[in-house]
DNA sequence: CACAATTAAATTGTGTACAATTTATTTAAC
DNA sequence: GTTAAATAAATTGTACACAATTTAATTGTG
């Protein structure tokens, strides 16, 4: 048992590092267009769907409003987007882009591009790396 | 290009969010045994090394002095493990385990096979995961 | 030996991340 | 139709994570 408590053993560590290498790769070309990666997701997802409800957004990136609310504010703030609870329902804050929030699309498009070759790694090995989380996630998201 | 500008067809994010999963399954766990997943990796080189500085544990874990003070001050402030300034060179802090650190290697001892329970994986899966990263890895590292 | 360059931690400041609670609104049950 | 349950965000509090700077100690060079 003792030797799985050994960090060269663990399977997990690794995952968690690159994630955290995979944020600092981003973080040079991000910085550029000044927006942190949860921020830079966030943007993805609207410029997909135009607007989204906090918690469509949630759903989507696996945040909940704690996180979503003071990250949005800063958004708001650098007027990527803005936030309006609907008038049906009051509950609800709705996220849309601005003019300054479409325009940046334009901008950001070498993004994934420059990412790739930052990281030194072909598309292949990330689509292979995708397919086993995918196989390994999707296990547990049919309960 | 649009098309690598929808969340869909982003590689990175599943890695991303992946990341997280673990360590939310991780978090009853070692809620048990009142650590974080930082802490707990800490704990895991200490109960293999015995003694660490601040520079070789933020090597070993990717984390620089600004994560790691504050982090092992919470964790001397629990009696896991002492701080102490080199004697030889007083600008390196010295991390070792307490009685109650080395202590707790025992009631941490099942939380490798409980996580691996919890995701739902089989270690297979996992070592295939370990393996990519590794593979991607260590193209960036032999620079 | 003095002093510049380097190194190791700590500090400061910003931004996630998430649990737990709170507030406000809406829906459901009686 | 009024109150309880449920829902959506926001708030509060704790803990990373990292860039940038600071502090203190050590090493290297002339």
């Amino acid at each position: 048992m003792k030797k799985l408590q050994i960090l060269s053993q663990q399977v997990c560590f690794p995952i968690y590092a690159f994630a955290k290498e995979i944020i600092n790769q981003y973080r040079p070309l991000l910085d550029a267009i000044e927006l942190t990666y949860p921020q830079y997701l966030v943007m993805l997802v609207l410029w997909e769907f135009e607007s989204q409800t906090v918690n469509q957004l949630g759903e989507k990136l696996k945040l909940d409003s704690g996180t979503l609310t003071p990250l949005l504010k800063r958004m708001e703030a650098k007027l990527l987007l803005t936030r309006t609870r609907s008038s049906s329902d009051e509950r609800i804050v709705n996220i849309a882009l601005t003019q300054n929030g479409k325009a940046l699309q334009i901008k950001a498009s070498n993004i994934p591009t420059q990412l790739i070759e930052a990281m030194n790694v072909t598309v292949e090995e990330l689509q292979e790396l995708k397919n086993i989380i995918s196989k390994i996630s999707n296990k547990n998201n049919k309960k």
